[in-house]
RNA sequence: GGGAGUAUAGCUCAGCGGGAGAGCAUUCGCUUCACACGCGAAGGGUCACUGGUUCAAUCCCAGUUACUCCCA
């Protein structure tokens, strides 16, 4: 006998066990013969993550088409995993060492740190795995990968895959070294990507420099104007008014730009001003960049500190000055007073020295957007300029765009593309080298000249080396690690072997959908798609799904420093993992966020107990399952009906999945289970159990345990747990279970729709929701048991009232049903079918409530019937909408004056 | 500045050209032999606004307003 209540905590681990036990999850398990493979690789969580919602609904979609795609008998693979998130466990174990009052990472060295990082890995990190398996997430857990592999060690296979993929990239030219502006983290002292930057807008000034002209020079600058804007009046100046929300660049001023077409300072191009505290003397150059709308029109050009002015630095030949040292204070390129500074402190001393010498024309405020770092949104990004790794993505992106507009792989919902092709059309060189210690090390080494040698192991470098120089000789290999995204571009491939010409590679790519959230398309997608297209020559995935962003039931996006943010962890704890996932997957519209309320887990909560108490009470009735039911075979009406409505809901949820539209395949569950299965078929059901027909009992016992099973089924995707519980428990009795519910066949119901069937037990649902409502508007006390006549009645209503009428009885609560020519009098009346229902009220009834009620009606009835009419007279509509509409509205009209009139009768038996 | 999205019941959201829906909340009733995490019933909407297309618009198109997100 199953509990009263369902208890998550008590079963889903050892359901979990269970499954890992028999190795439910394994690539290919359950699979039918020649089946076709389902791959899905897991979007690999960071080994210092710990599962956030964001997750959970990622995960929950991923697990739902897992489990179905098993449960068809495919030969599926989820294929789960890590990355090493190189910043973020650095700094993680450098925390450690930290707090722990153990040797720093620079005074341990790098070979010690590394061990250290390692070692952290494989005791604390990889924590969000565990929390996978809460959220029953079926993947391939004996395939876990990670991208830096098991140690590390150049011949592991994973860093084969990296060294390979960089190699090779090396050799074909789309992996080059240059010396070029990166956004530098002054605080981790590494190269960053644009994507890892966040632009926060803040209050800032707009500060107005004097820049003197150099050699005397003069020129005149209008500052009156008239109507039309032309100048009237001038003065002669000697200097150049700059404009800058970053004062301190300025040491590194190589030059001043004003537009080409300008007129108050065309004739200043090709002469110098000379730079205030450095004193150097810097061109006045020509160049678009200049806007003269914004400020003063004349833009001070630091190459080596703003990307912007790079390129106009390119353009016009001017010096590159970098006056920031790695941790962003001013380095020796500046005037030794401001040396060593750190670059805030800097700005101020600048300021000062300005004022002093009266450079500082004015100070305007300004909104301004200041880069930083996206995970602290702490640190101020510098643009920097550095030797770094560059690959080619602008070269890579062409194919992987060809992909996606030839529909070789196509995103869902479709409007992603448009942010897919936005990003790849500006796609920018990719920096892939990270100045930190963990991650896949560069596989360069460099000769005393600065010649490189790039290769799979040192003995290789140096041979080639040696080849280079005609001798032996000594080399220094790269410092730098390679972006991790760079590792996680490969994980579809990777995982899989490669470059091992694997069995698994062969089988499982390409791999069949990702799904992923629409914020880190570009992560993704984006370098999966180049990188797959690159060194497989197939799309890593036909299909991208993505899903939405979970937000707060306020719609602000969670996150720690607000508080808002909802632990998964907590509600699997609190309301099962079933319910949890169940919301969420019921939540997740195509292409819309999604708003997560508590109340609607709690609602999904309930729905898993009600469940397993329509289980019990199947167990309680011995609804059993029994060897050779067939679902087609069955006699009474009843269960003709549940049937054919299991057929529909396995239908509707079966294309809600293969459509990605989880909210309405979870919504097709839940109607169906509760409201159709539980509130009616159950309730159906009972008379026939208490009941002493045999015949009947054993049919609709029998159909009782095949539709529950057909719904764990139908369920098992979204609430794998209490599913599997009690497929187990309901498998105790009857023909043993063939497998566990995971392994089990996906629900294919055809031809059990009976329309005889439909028609007869709609009509029973209906005339018992009339009594009821008639019963609750008349005030009819809940235990009063009512008198039911049928007026004008059909001999096939006769037939059905005959054949239901004990039921009909204690689900509306009634003493009798008679059928008979005459309305009693003082009854309360309503309509269901042809016949005219009547409730005798002697004395109970108020005759005005009852008149009120029925009028209210024949007037809804009146508007309804105005409204086709107006349609139906007009002769656009008749001649030009389809056939079947015209039908439709006609027989609805017909219908209602069938009803109104028998209202109108009703309202008129009432009397004075 | 460029791009995308969203406005439907008190709240959170479905609704994919012909009769406005769900869950939660609210109100009323219920020791109905699975379930109060329940049962039954009810109230509640100018489908943001303005035009257009169409025989027909919550739905398609254009514009307006408000909010959200992405990119610069």
């Amino acid at each position: 006998m199953l509990e009263k209540t369902y208890d998550p905590a008590a079963v889903e681990g050892r359901i979990f066990e269970k499954w890992l036990d028999e190795g439910a999850f394994a690539a290919g398990a359950g699979a039918k013969p020649g089946a076709e493979p389902f791959t899905i690789v897991i979007p690999p969580p960071n080994v210092t993550g710990s599962l956030h919602i964001g997750h959970a609904l990622n995960n929950t979609i991923q697990d739902i088409l897992v489990r179905y795609n098993r449960m068809l008998g495919k030969d599926v693979l989820w294929q789960p995993g890590m990355d090493h998130a190189g910043i973020a466990t650095q700094m993680i174990v450098e925390r450690q060492l930290m707090e722990r009052q153990e040797p720093g990472r620079r005074d341990m060295g790098r070979e010690k740190f590394v061990e250290k990082v390692w070692q952290w890995r494989h005791e604390s990190g990889g924590t969000i795995m565990n929390q996978l398996k809460r959220l029953g997430a079926s993947a391939d857990y004996g395939r876990e990968r990670f991208t830096m592999g098991e140690n590390g060690a150049a011949d592991d296979q994973m860093v084969r895959a990296v060294t390979t993929v960089f190699i090779e990239l090396y050799k074909r030219g789309l992996i080059y070294r240059a010396k070029r502006l990166v956004n530098w983290h002054p605080g981790l002292e590494t190269a960053i990507s644009d994507l890892e930057v966040e632009n926060i807008e803040v209050n800032g000034h707009m500060w107005h420099l004097r820049y003197p002209l150099a050699d005397g020079v003069t020129y005149d600058y209008p500052i009156a104007f008239d109507v039309d804007g032309n100048p009237t009046e001038y003065e002669t100046r000697n200097y150049l008014v700059v404009a800058t929300t970053r004062p301190e660049t300025m040491l590194g001023d190589t030059g001043v730009a004003v537009h080409p077409e300008d007129p108050r300072y065309q004739g200043l191009i090709g002469k110098s001003v000379m730079l205030p505290l450095v004193g150097r003397r810097i061109p006045i150059v020509g160049d678009e960049y200049a806007d003269p709308e914004l400020g003063s029109g004349a833009v001070k050009i630091t190459p080596a500190h703003d990307f912007n002015d790079f390129e106009v630095g390119v353009r016009n030949a001017l010096e590159q000055i970098n006056i920031f040292t790695t941790s962003g204070a001013i380095n020796d390129n500046a005037p030794e007073i401001y040396r060593g500074l750190d670059r805030f402190e800097a700005r101020k001393r600048i300021l000062d020295d300005l004022e002093v010498q009266g450079v500082l024309d004015h100070v305007e405020d300004k909104k301004i957007m200041v880069p930083h770092d996206e995970k602290s949104k702490q640190v101020v990004i510098e643009p920097f300029l550095t030797d770094q790794w560059w690959v080619k993505a602008e070269v890579l992106a062409e194919p992987a765009k060809a992909s996606v507009r030839e529909g070789r792989t196509r995103f869902v919902p479709q409007q992603y593309e448009n942010t897919y092709f936005a990003w790849m059309d500006n796609i920018k060189p990719w920096c892939i080298s990270r100045q930190l210690w963990w991650g896949h090390r560069i596989p360069a080494w460099y000769g005393p000249d600065g010649e490189v040698f790039v290769a799979a192991s040192e003995e290789e470098a140096a041979k080639a080396a040696e080849d280079h120089y005609g001798r032996a000789i000594e080399l220094r290999r790269d410092e730098d690690v390679l972006d991790t995204w760079f590792s996680s571009a490969l994980w579809p491939f990777s995982t899989l072997g490669w470059p091992d010409e694997t069995a698994e590679l062969k089988r499982y790519y390409p791999t069949s959908v990702l799904v992923t959230g629409f914020d880190i398309i570009f992560f993704w997608v984006a370098r999966m798609m180049m990188m797959g297209l690159e060194f497989q020559e197939t799309e890593p995935f036909h299909t991208v799904y993505m899903h939405a962003l979970v937000r707060d039931e306020k719609g602000q996006k969670m996150s720690k420093t607000k508080g808002n943010v909802i632990d998964p962890l907590q509600l699997i704890d609190e309301y099962g993992a079933d319910a949890t996932r169940f919301t969420l997957a019921a939540m997740a519209a195509q292409g819309r966020d999604i708003r997560l309320a508590i109340s609607r887990v709690e609602g999904y909560r309930n729905f898993v107990t009600k469940i397993w108490n329509a289980a019990r009470f199947l167990e309680m009735n011995e609804c059993h399952r029994l060897e050779g039911y067939n679902p087609s075979g069955n006699q009474l009406p009843l269960n003709r009906w549940i049937v054919g409505a299991t057929a529909r809901a396995a239908t509707e949820v079966t294309s809600g999945i293969e459509q990605y539209r989880f909210n309405e395949a979870a919504s097709s569950a839940y109607d169906f289970v509760w409201g159709t299965f539980c509130d009616w078929f159950v309730e159906f059901a009972k008379p026939i159990f208490s009941g002493e027909d045999q015949e009947a009992k054993a049919e609709t016992r029998a159909t009782a345990a095949f539709v529950l099973d057909q719904i764990l089924k139908l369920l098992h995707p979204f609430m794998p747990f209490v599913t599997e519980e009690l497929w187990a428990e309901t498998g105790k009795i009857g023909p043993s279970r063939e497998s566990a519910l995971v392994l089990a066949e996906w629900p294919k119901l055809e031809g059990l729709e009976d329309e005889a069937a439909d028609n007869e037990l709609n009509w029973l649902m209906e005339l018992i929701s009339s009594v009821r409502s008639v019963r609750t508007e008349m005030r009819v006390p809940a235990g009063a048991k009512l008198k039911l006549v049928a007026v004008g009645a059909s001999s096939l209503t006769e037939t059905r009232l005959a054949s239901h009428e004990a039921l009909i009885a204690r689900l509306a609560r009634l003493e009798s049903i008679t059928i008979d020519s005459q309305v009693p009098t003082s009854s309360a009346q309503f309509v269901v079918g042809e016949a005219t229902w009547a409730l005798p009220l002697s004395g109970v009834i108020d005759i005005g409530v009852e008149r009120a009620r029925l009028e209210k009606e024949v007037g809804k009835l009146e508007k309804d019937i105005a409204a086709i009419d107006k349609k139906l007279d007009n002769p656009q509509f008749v001649s030009k909408a389809p056939e079947e509409v015209i039908e439709e509205q006609k027989a609805r009209r017909d219908t209602a004056i069938e009803r109104r009139a028998k209202i109108t009768a009703a309202v008129a038996r009432l009397g004075a």
